[in-house]
DNA sequence: TGTACATCAGTGAACGCGCGTTCACTGATGTAC
DNA sequence: TGTACATCAGTGAACGCGCGTTCACTGATGTAC
């Protein structure tokens, strides 16, 4: 009678645990770490918060990573990547100019607005990455880049007059919920009604 | 040989100050908060760090707050204020049309990017009131409102059309903002360029 | 395959530090007479 | 206008707290034979 579900660390204290095991502990806190930082930002998510969240303690966080910093660098890093590989699977599979216009109004729903955690992590993280390290910042801009590269296969015209438009579309969408995050609800609703169903030209 | 300017707190230490003094301190306080906290972020930015750059000691603080929420709020207020205002002169002079152009252009310019301590409260500020109180946020949508009352004046059509347009473009130079601060400096070109010199339809 | 042992993932106490806030104190200000 | 005194703006030490990080320790893991 082996239950091999003993190995989502039940209640054993001080032992070293096996490769596997600490793999899956590293994803949980990369996991984890991307949630609550995007819900609480970069400043008030302690070391401590995500280890907890993890099913950890705090002391063990350095077997993981070198500091804070380069689990921040992780999270945003798994983030860019949630949001840019949903976005591309999109466009690869019907028209991607429908495509764009889908995430686009998805983008702008109350349930984004309403789950930051998993959201988009330019309105939630942005502001403390332009106060953070230079290496955070070419992160967050390859990020963006990627992220206007998608966003460009549903424009038309030149390669440069796409992907110009796509980097309107981002700034647009990432405003307009950057501001509906920040602002009483009404507010909030008024900005995102005038910027959702509205792509022509951008 | 009176000096009028020994009224300027020069070495005196543990008195009371006049009326007048006392709302110099305010004053300055305040400015410098409205500085600091768009440079530097609201957690990042101490009570202290704010009372030393309007040179006096952190003790004093509470003579002037309650705590450091109501200088947040106090902070947010001005910094709308100002910008807010700034616009309205401008479309109250010439051409509305030209004189939302020339702000939006301003606002996206390298000027603006370089130096947030002086700009709009919105890409640098949003995120943090975003996970702020209720209050903070009720004063961020008013002074989003302010803004985008503004900028309508600067667009044709019915009411509810130039507000829907004004709201897009504000949504659009605020998210490219966030966006180049917190990029590499050529990602962040990039969007800036895009989104310069761009009105039709936003 | 079995044994002996070095490794190291995770624990929890401890560290130094900076934070928001409080407080006793000082002495010029502002007021009541 | 002059005097006596209560008020209070500003100071700087002190508080409790949470933070990022370090460290001695434990005992299963993984490896060398």
């Amino acid at each position: 009678m082996i239950d091999d579900n003993w190995t989502l660390n039940e209640d054993f204290k001080n032992m070293r645990v096996s490769q596997a095991e600490m793999d899956k502990s590293h994803a949980r806190i990369v996991e984890g770490a991307t949630r609550l930082f995007r819900e609480k930002g970069l400043e008030n998510t302690s070391v401590a918060d995500v280890m907890s969240d993890a099913g950890l303690t705090h002391g063990g966080f350095y077997r993981h990573f070198e500091n804070k910093d380069a689990l921040v660098a992780a999270a945003l890093q798994t983030a860019f990547d949630d949001i840019s590989s949903n976005l591309e699977s999109r466009t690869g599979k019907t028209d991607p100019h429908a495509a764009c216009n889908e995430f686009h109004n998805q983008y702008l729903s109350k349930r984004h607005l309403e789950n930051a955690g998993k959201g988009c992590p330019i309105p939630t993280l942005a502001g403390d990455v332009a106060r953070g390290s230079t290496a955070l910042r070419i992160a967050f801009g390859a990020g963006v880049k990627r992220l206007v590269t998608a966003l460009a296969r549903g424009k038309s015209g030149s390669d440069e007059q796409k992907r110009a438009a796509a980097a309107r579309e981002l700034a647009l969408i990432a405003g307009a919920m950057l501001i509906a995050r920040a602002s009483d609800p009404e507010t909030a609703r008024m900005i995102l009604a005038a910027c959702r169903d509205h792509d022509p030209a951008v």
